[in-house]
DNA sequence: CAGGTTCCGTACGGTAGCGTATGGAGGCAT
DNA sequence: ATGCCTCCATACGCTACCGTACGGAACCTG
């Protein structure tokens, strides 16, 4: 009864089967802690607590681990992307505030660390790389129509946007904790500088904070 | 004869002698292309065309090397960053944009890779998180006195200083090749956001580059 | 020239990881 | 009950790498 099979497919809780996509999710919990070369197929077995004679029935082999990582990662940073910058009218410059504010690094890091990890891996990676390349066009698209409509002229919209992200990604891997004593100040204080032009853009009050 | 003994020492091209400093400028080489878990000894040992038993002789373990070139790169950044941020009185912006366009990656790619390199081998080492946390801070500081210098005042030099670095390693690990057209103006106008006030902050010439 | 030192090659044991082959336990169908 | 299919364990061969032991060549010193 296909009723029956289908009954198992969804509720397999009697038994701890493992599919594609959970090796792909503790893979991306090892690759976040030990970087693309620490993502090995016996460690992570061991993490599941099974052998990696279930690992190549899932998987062809080691790459095919990493593309899906890539496909799954990719996936979930663009659902992300439009679920974070899509703002009501008239609350564009906030929620530009809202989008640094959840990628500093004290925030979400373990989402930070993943994506420290994938940005490095694309470096030497081909494939990485075209998805890192994807995520970034459309993240930086998307914050662009944010200081857009803030009223931002376009080249100066795609240069802030662009400083955002560099500035997010950079950020996260310096050692600012010991540099100021007020980081959280400090961090205001930048996220004012990148949103800065998008409130004084209305051609008044040039001091204005 | 102390004085032959010193002439061999300091030209010793008869025979190709490997001494530590060879080795560790090999190693940042292999550093940059492969990262920290590339930089393997008998991989490099095959580039420098001899075998490990050189190594061993020149360093205790591989451990030993890491270090080594963690000395060497913090030893070299930090001379490079007094060089690059001394300025004549005046040219204080002008240094700053200088020290946005060296960084910026399709300058010096090489030392941007090992830069890159470096900071996420940072992320896994405590003693690399040190030496970077050094270099950090000491870039921090120079770019904070050139904001100074230009009439910035003090919180918002070091926002702007942390600002900048943060952009240009940012910058240095995401595709913006492919989302404009026209990347120099693209940074060319991040440029002058990150340093922008440091410009109008003379209370005239708000439009002035 | 004899002896010592410096520097490097060779050979070895040991570990970790990849991928394959094979068997086996449990669920499902007839 | 029997056989098939799914999923995983075990065992194996292979490679790459680390670190050590030992030998040898080149050079210096007396």
């Amino acid at each position: 009864m296909s009723i029956l099979l289908r009954m198992e497919k969804t509720t397999p809780k009697t038994r701890n089967q493992l599919d594609r996509k959970a090796w792909v999710v503790a893979a991306i919990e090892l690759l976040a802690k030990e970087g693309v070369a620490g993502l090995r197929v016996e460690l992570l077995a061991k993490h599941l607590k099974v052998t990696k004679g279930s690992f190549y029935w899932h998987f062809k082999d080691r790459r095919d681990l990493l593309d899906a990582v890539l496909e799954h990662w990719k996936d979930g940073r663009i659902r992300d992307i439009v679920k974070q910058t899509r703002a009501e009218p008239g609350q564009e410059l906030s929620q530009i505030h809202h989008v640094i504010d959840v990628y500093s690094a004290s925030r979400s890091r373990k989402g930070m660390m993943i994506e420290l990890a994938v940005r490095d891996w694309a470096r030497r990676d081909a494939v990485a790389g075209q998805v890192v390349e994807e995520v970034d066009t459309t993240r930086l698209e998307c914050a662009r129509s944010l200081f857009l409509a803030c009223g931002v002229p376009m080249a100066e919209a795609s240069s802030r946007s662009m400083l955002l992200y560099a500035y997010v990604f950079g950020v996260s891997l310096m050692f600012c904790d010991r540099y100021s004593s007020d980081v959280e100040s400090l961090k205001r204080d930048i996220s004012d500088l990148i949103a800065r032009s998008a409130s004084t853009r209305s051609e008044d009050t040039p001091e204005a904070r």
